[in-house]
DNA sequence: TTCATAGTTCGATGCTAGTCGAAGCATTGA
DNA sequence: TCAATGCTTCGACTAGCATCGAACTATGAA
């Protein structure tokens, strides 16, 4: 190939088993230590730095040293959209991953991927929505169905700021325990966001642990029709 | 690498170069045989039959058997998402290709790219709708601004119809010849249609060059302030 | 039938890239 | 100063894969 890489450069960098577990790690939006990703990519310290070199000289990832440790992040929501869109094409074309996911039954239940609910929780927003018909799936995707749409002013949610911003207001986004779609795009961060704003729900420090509160989950399982 | 691959396998298969530019010239919309892909990608029939028939165990193009030719087609609009995004990537990060795009100025000029107008005059239309304010570009990307609300919908585009597909309204797409941006997205589109139905231009059958009228080419100058 | 074209399969080659063990820095804490 | 931890560099091994020449199949045309 006398012509350069281009976007066959920034795929091979996404191409790799390990690159690709490390990333899909950080999709989690916590900045993580080159330790850590190497265990969840499954690989050695040394292979995980020749990798982390790669997607770092890449400008995948971007590095932030901080005493001896050096904590990795992605470089820019595109990635995290790049990764959603591979997701769906490996989920639609049937690769599906063995792995099923964190042993941690909080983590299983309820977690942030990236900005949205991932977990049980998230599959199961997911899910009532769609029942509702609030949101509707065709070749295409997903989008909000004029019902979805008064529901989320309804909500509280700005949708016309929402659109803006040229990031997709809905997008399936494969659930790496529950094997199932939950909700992204910017409609999916907002909600979220409405969860935390109405104290349904709160974020655990230090980990992608949401935890509902008694009365915020009583309130999520009539908004899902549970 | 016990887990299986998921996104990496998916991106594996768009990280080799040849393919990459296979997926590309796909990218036009038009079918293409075997051989012209493999011209496309500058390699010899024999490792083109063998990169398609990846492509194809990976469910990313399909084939279409007519006569004594094989027609390859993307499998699907993520395909052809995924290749957006990861354009929009590379060219943030600077991996810029060294390839100057097609000879033919005609293609040069302005032709189609999957659905919407590239080459110069796909150039040319984002520049002018960003001098004019009716779209802004930011860290995120490319969106519409209330101006540009107004405008689209003034043009004769149902902009409200357009929202309730997933696909995000408008999107920078990397020019291959001009090297710069155009405007992909289903904004961009449906501005080619009314480009169409204005009769301003029409596409060449067999081809991806786009033929302006005089007429047209005068109204589509006015169009971007020129 | 004979020839030409489109495409694939086979086999050989050569290169690249992922992997890890061992050793080397660098930072922190005692 | 010494030890521990986090991370990287070096070197060697291996496997996979892209590549192409040559031969083969299939379709269509003369």
């Amino acid at each position: 190939m006398k012509e350069g890489p281009d976007i066959a450069r920034v795929a091979a960098l996404l191409g790799d088993p390990a690159r690709a577990n490390m990333l899909t790690a950080l999709m989690g939006g916590k900045a993580l230590t080159a330790t850590e990703l190497a265990q969840e990519a499954g690989v050695t310290p040394q292979t995980a730095s020749s990798h982390l070199a790669k997607l770092e000289a890449g400008q995948i990832v971007i590095p932030r040293k901080q005493g001896r440790h050096r904590y990795f992040t992605l470089s820019g929501p595109d990635i995290v959209e790049a990764l959603e869109v591979m997701m769906g094409i490996a989920n639609r074309v049937g690769h599906n991953r063995v792995r099923t996911g964190p042993k941690d039954p909080e983590l299983r239940r309820a977690r942030v991927c990236y900005d949205h609910l991932a977990g049980d929780m998230g599959v199961a927003l997911f899910d009532g929505l769609s029942k509702r018909k609030l949101i509707k799936t065709d070749l295409n995707g997903v989008a909000l169905t004029d019902a979805g749409v008064d529901f989320g002013n309804g909500f509280g949610i700005d949708l016309a700021a929402l659109r803006q911003n040229r990031r997709p207001l809905c997008r399936e986004c494969l659930d790496w325990s529950a094997r199932q779609s939950h909700l992204a795009g910017s409609f999916g961060a907002a909600l979220l966001d409405r969860f935390y704003d109405l104290g349904w729900a709160r974020r655990m420090s230090e980990s992608r642990i949401v935890r509902f509160s008694v009365d915020g989950e009583q309130k999520f399982r009539e908004l899902v029709g549970d």
